[in-house]
DNA sequence: CACACTTATTAGCTTAGCTAATAAGCCTGG
DNA sequence: CCAGGCTTATTAGCTAAGCTAATAAGTGTG
C-alpha cells in the first residue's frame, strides 16, 4: 500500500490515462497496416477458434453491425474464411486464415515496437506492476 | 515479482486490455453527453488553464486539425471561452468557461460512476496495483 | 521589407462506433 | 405441419474521431 489517491482521483487519473494510451497506440500503426480494432478481432478469433459474427462482436464489445464492418475488411484483405454454420443456415463461423495467421505471427514479432520498448525500458518491478494490472483492467473490460 | 509473462505476451495484454477497456468506457457515456475525447480536452484545459489550440493538440496528443474539431464542439456547448493571445495575433487561448467548470464538477461526481464501482469492488491492494500501473500508463502515453 | 516560418482553420478523406430496418432461417404451439 | 415470433446477419444512414494537404493570417528576420 504506498499510493494514497482518492477514489475519485484514481477514476480520472486511470481514465485518462487509458484514453491517451489508447491514442498513442493508434498512432504507432504503420501505414496501409491493420487498425488496432482489426488486430484485436483477429486475436479475439485465433484465440477463440472459429466464431460467429455475433460472438466476436461479444467478445469485442463491439454491436453486431459494426462487427460486420471489421469483418468485411479483414476479409477484403484475406485474413479470415467465413465458412457455414453446420446445423444453423442464419449463422457463419469465422476463421483466421493462413495468411491472417502469418499476419499475427509478424505482428507479435515486429509491431508493437514501441509499446515493447517503452515497456522494456521499466525496471522488472514495474512491470511486474503492469502486467497485474493488466489482468484487472482486462477483467474491468469484461464487466 | 509474481507474474511470469514474456515481454511478448505483456505487450500483447496490455494493447488488448487498453483497446477493450477504452470501448467500454465510451459505452458508459450517458447520451447526449460529452463523449470522452471532448472531456478528455475540457479536463486538460482546466488542469493546464488557458491553453493555445496547439498546445492543447500536443497535451491530447492529437493532430492540430483534429483539435479544431474538438474545440468548437466544447465551444458550441458554451464549455470553452476563447480570447485573443496578448502578444501573437496568430495564437487564441482556450479557458474552461464557468459552465465548463461546472460540468466537470458534475462529471467528477456523478460520472466514471461504472468505473469507480468497478474499481470499489476490487481489494485494497489490487486499487493500489492499479494506481501504480496508471501512472506508468501516463508515462508512457506522454512518450 | 520580402520571404520563410508558425498557427489555426478548412476541405476532404477513412475508420469506428451507433441505431433502425430488413431479410433469411429457426423453432414452437396450436 | 405451418404461422408467427425469435435470432442472426447485413444494409442504410448517421455521428465522432482521427488523419493529411492546402490555405490564410500573422510573426519575425536577413
Amino acid at each position: 500500500m504506498v499510493t494514497q489517491a482518492s477514489p475519485e482521483e484514481l477514476t480520472e487519473r486511470l481514465r485518462d490515462a487509458i484514453t491517451r494510451l489508447n491514442r498513442r497506440l493508434r498512432q504507432e500503426r504503420p501505414v496501409g497496416d491493420l487498425t488496432v480494432t482489426q488486430l484485436s478481432a483477429l486475436t479475439s478469433l485465433r484465440i477463440g477458434g472459429a466464431l460467429t459474427p455475433r460472438e466476436l462482436s461479444e467478445a469485442e464489445r463491439v454491436q453486431p453491425p459494426t462487427m460486420t464492418k471489421i469483418v468485411a475488411k479483414l476479409e477484403e484483405r484475406g485474413l479470415i474464411s467465413r465458412t457455414p454454420h453446420p446445423t444453423d443456415g442464419r449463422q457463419v463461423l469465422l476463421s483466421p486464415s493462413e495468411q491472417g495467421l502469418a499476419v499475427l505471427e509478424d505482428y507479435q514479432r515486429v509491431r508493437d515496437e514501441w509499446l515493447a520498448g517503452k515497456l522494456a525500458g521499466f525496471t522488472a518491478q514495474e512491470r511486474d506492476t503492469v502486467a497485474r494490472a493488466a489482468a484487472l483492467l482486462e477483467r474491468l473490460a469484461r464487466d
